[in-house]
DNA sequence: GTGGTCTAGACCACG
DNA sequence: GTGGTCTAGACCACT
């Protein structure tokens, strides 16, 4: 299971670490069962604090996408209710349109506007370095 | 020119007030030359501290968006380059697909998840107060 | 909003600050936008770590219990959905059914040992000092 | 003597042994002076290492329900003073009231409350796998 | 070895 | 002043 952070991103290294794993179970790159780093080692590899691993994989288990056995470590748990993936793309759109009313932009012009920018995307495509 | 904030709103209140800046120029309610309040007057107005309404309008001194008149006050900005209707648009539809993918969604995915959301809101329209 | 803890308790602190802002909601003894002590005020009257504080925070806002207003404070929040004095009880009362069941007793041999002890009790009122 | 014990269970599995053979005692699955399995025989049998065996054990020596033959085995104990049922219920029963106290509950409401689960549980009777 | 909790002390954004 | 995040280092229970 592999998890990376970035330092420059603005969003918590904890968060990243969440979202990351959120990341693996949508794309299927991980399964249920799958045992995810151990806490000191995860800290290790990204060169983080022990707490900090430890608080995402709090936040994790809080939210039903992992558990843990005493003393064995930590796993991915089955899913259950509505598939992660939807509920991950219904919060970026319903964050998408709620920003773009902001500034009286109306849900139509955003979808619009998205799809201009998938075509530019399609033609080159592989954005590396997502930040 | 008005300026409302939400205390319940998750974003600081100085950016509050600088949406409500770039709102009121993309939305046409203000125009170049109009002046804004005063930060004593807008900061009493708002019930909030003086320092907080001075680094919205630093924000938005620093993107050209208004500018000081020593002893007069502060004025909207003429507007230059692309419209601030255009780069906000363009904003919101980089974050949205800067968070898609993140959790491995492919731009045009994103755009028909917003096309579907814009046909379901277009039924019932008008969600005010929007959080 | 009084917050008490018990060094000698099992149960980790920052559940215990969890369970008594969860009972002062139960009791009526604090009321929503009531203020609660501030992370570091707290911290210092339960000579506790701030980061222990902290994390009981945290988690009461996640359960929705609490809200925070940047650089103002934390704050009781308005209730919503199944009165938390209703799921309080049902959790202590399926606890105890399942732990009865463990030892093959059935739960209406639990709720006459139960009742049994609320009646000793009702005689003998005001065991102080609970744990 | 039959021990079966949960990994999705969240109690230590020290403790579900602990708990299996008091259960045993309780039900009269087992009869005093019957072996207990040897801690390697269990341990293999529930693929668990020997260490947990043996806390178990320890702890089941210590509250007088088992004992050593040296170099024949552990034997259940006879029992003595107040029967193992009653205190165990009791157990129950004291950690339902101070769950309950906790959170601003008179024993009577909890009382109540049990009863009225123990009711609907009479009509959909067998909650197998109780967790 | 594993995860869980806690302390001490730091820096940041916000008001 | 407020809360939010992070590091460093410790001790504990469990396997």
């Amino acid at each position: 299971m592999l998890i990376r952070i970035e330092l420059s991103d603005s969003r918590p290294i904890y968060q990243q670490i969440v979202d990351e794993v959120r990341r693996a179970l949508v794309l299927g790159t991980a399964s249920p069962e799958d045992p995810l780093p151990s806490v000191r080692a995860l800290a290790a590899e990204l060169r983080v604090n022990p707490n900090t691993v430890q608080q995402a994989y709090r936040e994790l288990e809080r939210a039903g996408l992992i558990y843990t056995r005493r003393g064995q470590g930590t796993f991915l748990a089955a899913p259950s209710g509505p598939s992660e993936r939807d509920l991950l793309l219904r919060d970026v759109v319903e964050r998408a349109i709620r920003d773009a009313r902001r500034f009286g932009f109306e849900p139509h012009e955003l979808a619009e506007a998205v799809l201009r920018a998938a075509e530019l995307d399609s033609s080159s495509p592989s954005t590396a370095g997502v930040p």
